[in-house]
DNA sequence: ACCTGAACACCGTTCAAGT
DNA sequence: ACCTGAACACCGTTCAAGT
């Protein structure tokens, strides 16, 4: 028996996670490295072995927050596609506390969370829109989601706070749906005017 | 001469006017609270005695980034006074380094940067809207705006740096201009089910 | 009213050294 | 390969004390 009992190393994956579950926990202003080193049982300095920097650990993070979508099968009309891809982003976001907020400002820094418009890009390209139109448009409703739900979110956390605020999450998802309308709406008028 | 030569004693407004312009210098990372206080030749504690916290200031400066822009006439067309808004709303986010995230992160803390939501409804509500639908659709364009604005300034970021990307402001401006257009047709897809 | 000086409780990151 | 220990260069904020 040459190796003793606990050696306990980590992978970065086993990083990852612990982020996201400290991240779930505290929320993203308190998802420090040293908190991370910390709930690992590690000194902070560790961590750089398994990311270069906090920015890459976040990018991996919007990753794992975005990615695992289901995408909604694929039927007949491009709307309703487009339409279940942004409620499933929704969904996506609202899983980890401050998710939306994560995405936005690793999509902000120009580091991944693309899988997020890819799915918005493929489910509008079903409309037959050209490549510039289709790319503007996935952009404009991954812009519209993230600003939505990041709002929707901080609401969240000022409400567990004790703050009442009136207007349910009924009226957010509403809200959200109404967005999305607007947005494939504006360009039905444009599949139209293909004719 | 009771008065000595050098009191330099500073108002609120000293304090949020320099804030603005060592925002415009060195970007929102940078813009800390100490930074700040070098920058007014003062202690950084001093600075509390204009505002309670740094969230606070930023509160401020947001309002300052949205509040002066003139309107833009109004003329006849409720869809050409949106389109003027938006752009006026992102001519002023543009004219300061970060002021889009300034906005953002101030609008998500629940603090003010109101004004600009206020000038896009005042805009759509031309249409002859019902109020939920004016206040939604407001919303959206405005999540649309700092979202596209966010990503265009950090962009700017990554020009200055020497990064070459290629796709000039001019794209940038059509994108823009294509996702107000998106929202717009969205609502005039509504004003037409009115009749 | 406005500011200083000093402190408190933190940050992200680097780096030599260990196994 | 993965980690420790210690340090560097910072943060935002508080608070007694000065004028």
């Amino acid at each position: 028996m040459a190796s003793s009992e606990t050696v306990r190393r980590h992978t970065q994956d086993d990083v990852a996670r612990t982020a996201l579950r400290l991240l779930d926990d505290v929320g993203l202003p308190d998802l420090t490295m040293r908190r991370l080193a910390a709930a690992l049982d590690v000194q902070p300095s560790a961590l750089y072995h398994h990311f270069p920097n906090k920015q890459a650990l976040l990018a991996d993070l919007a990753d794992r927050i975005v990615s695992p979508r289901p995408v909604a099968t694929t039927s007949g009309e491009w709307d309703r596609d487009v339409r279940s891809a942004a409620a499933a982003l929704r969904d996506g976001l609202l899983a980890y506390r401050d998710g939306a907020e994560v995405v936005a400002s690793t999509l902000s820094m120009g580091l991944g969370a693309d899988a997020a418009l890819r799915r918005l890009s493929d489910s509008i390209a079903l409309g037959g829109f050209d490549e510039a139109t289709t790319r503007r448009a996935a952009t404009a409703l991954l812009h519209f989601v993230l600003g939505h739900v990041s709002h929707e979110q901080q609401r969240l956390q000022y409400d567990s706070l004790g703050v009442v605020v009136g207007r349910g999450p009924d009226a957010s998802a509403d809200a959200f749906a109404f967005g999305v309308d607007l947005l494939v709406e504006g360009l039905r008028a444009r599949v139209v005017s293909y004719l």
